[in-house]
DNA sequence: TATTGGTTTCAATTCGTTTTGAACGAATTG
DNA sequence: CAATTCGTTCAAAACGAATTGAAACCAATA
């Protein structure tokens, strides 16, 4: 049952281990320990401790204090529109960002090739060309973004 | 200038090598050959050959006839919009319906278990609550594939 | 048919990542 | 205050994926 939600979780990214805990809280309806992760999936108290705080610096899930209990227990966070939302604008946005002053840098390097002569004038119109299409196509993706962003916040 | 365009396809989940072979054969003006890539990239015989055939059959690239050299030599594809839409009707789609499936599974298996006494009430209330809300996440996520799709069709 | 140029296949290796288990320190208990 | 319980950190090991180089293969040519 939850080896099956764990997958899902992989297909992320993410390490295997992340995967395995976040599917075993979200199922979970009281928040959990660390060595209850330990025991109930099998992995090392290593992996928990590190999976758990990589999951809850990803927002994914919230440590809760339990009564009388020492012990640490985390619950995973319910809204997973929100969730993924977040990691958009985290780790998408800044990679397309990124990207796009790439490509603008090797516009820039392509043109001082040009000057020095190591590329040729044909060459130089059709790599720019292609640059250019890679440049619309881009911006056409950048555009999906905030789209699926409206679609995930609709509640039908 | 190539490297940063192949680092752009590395960022998907491909090969390195793929990903700059493709960003040499786009940015190039005439058909490359096996050996051009072995040169130019300095990577070994085998990648490029393993690389160029995976890109080929993906149909990113195309195997061109150049008269008088026996060699086969690759061009890249320029719409990248109909490569992005062929990748996802063969590699997230049906993923996404796996998932789906699963996700009915996941359900089923735990009626079962809360028929044999495995899981409490409570429990299989808070958790199959859980699921019904994964699964609307998820119908949504899958919404946004079709109206992604028309969004790369326009051409502004 | 032997040779040449080119491509593919395959086992071995390398590389990066994930997992582990033990060691450590802090906090708690009796 | 000694013993226990937690959580974290670290180095080593296990693992998977990607790359390599060499050998096998194939087709065209002489």
């Amino acid at each position: 049952m939850v080896e099956a939600a764990g997958g899902l979780f992989q297909l992320l990214g993410l390490p295997r281990s992340a995967g395995q805990i976040f599917g075993l809280l979200y199922l979970s309806d009281k928040a959990l320990s660390l060595d209850d992760m330990v025991k109930r999936l099998s992995i090392s108290k290593g992996s928990a401790s590190m999976g758990a705080r990589h999951l809850a610096n990803w927002g994914a899930i919230r440590q809760v204090w339990v009564p009388g209990d020492r012990r640490d227990h985390y619950e995973a966070v319910d809204d997973l529109s929100q969730l993924l939302r977040a990691s958009y604008a985290e780790f998408v946005k800044p990679r397309l960002n990124a990207s796009e002053r790439k490509l603008a840098g090797i516009f820039s390097e392509l043109e001082r090739d040009v000057e020095r002569g190591s590329v040729s004038g044909p060459e130089f119109k059709f790599c720019s060309e292609r640059l250019r299409t890679l440049v619309r196509f881009h911006e056409k993706v950048q555009g999906i973004g905030p789209v699926a962003e409206k679609l995930l916040n609709i509640k039908e």
